[in-house]
DNA sequence: TCCCCCATGTAAGCGACACTTACATTGCGA
DNA sequence: TCGCAATGTAAGTGTCGCTTACATGGGGGA
């Protein structure tokens, strides 16, 4: 992996970024090591620091990406729909394929305090506001005629529903639970009815 | 705090799981220092591994009473409650003063991998099983007519709508959207109408 | 009553971790 | 071309979970 290079990495940042997207595909937020990504790099333990003030950083800039990725997943939903409720539901199994396709991104995302609201940075709130916008305006396309609080609550309460139940699922929490005569697939399919199904 | 004590304790255990559940309410799971608790209670750092086979081990105890805890609130929820559908109410309450009055432990029982479903032991499962049993018993109340699999399904949409809407605002990822004409409290009460609502 | 055994404690140390500091190298723009 | 800022390194700090070898003493059996 660490072909020859001299003194200068060349583009390390963009490798770190790539390498800690690996780390946290393959075991979650916790898996990444500043010191393991930079040995497979071939760059000593402090080289990271010069492109980032801590772990923390490196995180959101990954997580950052997830953002793009779910919204550029939105925009295809959006695209390829024909109607308002065939868009919305389209988005909502993005966000499903994006939770159970990448958890370890999905949990970086969304179940980490290593990405919390009060202290990220512009790279990283940029992104995720985009993401609920789309939300709101596939929401708000399925009854024109709903106040801006009406859509709001409905699009959070809907949101609300999908990400309780891949958290639940991811954590573990429903592993006996669901069985018998109920199988994973056909309770996500309850689940996505719920979601779509306005108050 | 760690008073005049010989070679021994006393009971060391149990003040290790009350000292790991004070440091989890106080700053999450992250925050519990095997080495902090040890020097706090006048022990070596060796001291915990006695009585605990790792840290995992301790967290589980205290997500353990966290499950215990709540399965007391979810009794008195059903003592107090007149009509099914009013115990159906004051359950989802309690779990929202749970998730709200005590987010360091909510988070260590649901969000964290550090108690998983895999390797947990059966003083975290059966607690933690009994909270699922009173949920479904709660929801199956509500329409005894209903098959096992339409109460699960009711029983889990229900629960991934609330514990959702918590993680999101836990998450801090609701911060900058549920303003404007829309207050939180309100937010809450529409959650809990969705959480409710029979598919 | 005595005594010994073992549950429970300690001291010391290992390896991994995030992060810092002081110094080395080098490519790029004036 | 040349100096400086960007980018790298070596070495070290303090914290962490956890292990190992040894110390202590309380309680139950003879």
């Amino acid at each position: 992996m660490a072909t020859e290079r001299g003194y200068h990495h060349g583009d390390l940042r963009a490798a770190l970024i790539r390498a800690a997207a690996d780390a946290v595909e393959a075991g979650g937020p916790d898996a990444v090591s500043l010191r393991d990504i930079a040995q497979s790099l071939g760059v000593s333990t402090a080289a990271p620091y010069r492109h980032f003030a801590d772990r923390k950083a490196l995180l959101n800039e990954v997580a950052a990406l997830g953002f793009a990725d779910l919204n550029a997943a939105y925009a295809g939903a959006q695209a390829g729909a024909e109607t308002p409720m065939a868009a919305m539901r389209e988005t909502a199994r993005a966000y499903l394929n994006l939770a159970f396709g990448r958890p370890g991104l999905f949990r970086l995302m969304f179940a980490s305090d290593l990405v919390s609201a009060a202290d990220a940075p512009a790279s990283l709130l940029v992104p995720a506001g985009e993401a609920w916008e789309s939300l709101f305006r596939t929401v708000a396309a399925l009854d024109p005629g709903a106040d801006l609080a009406t859509v709001k609550r409905r699009a959070i309460t809907g949101w609300s529903t999908l990400h309780g139940f891949i958290t639940l699922v991811q954590g573990g929490r429903l592993k006996g639970f669901m069985t018998e005569p109920l199988t994973e697939a056909e309770l996500l399919e309850a689940v996505l009815d719920k979601t779509l199904n306005e108050a």
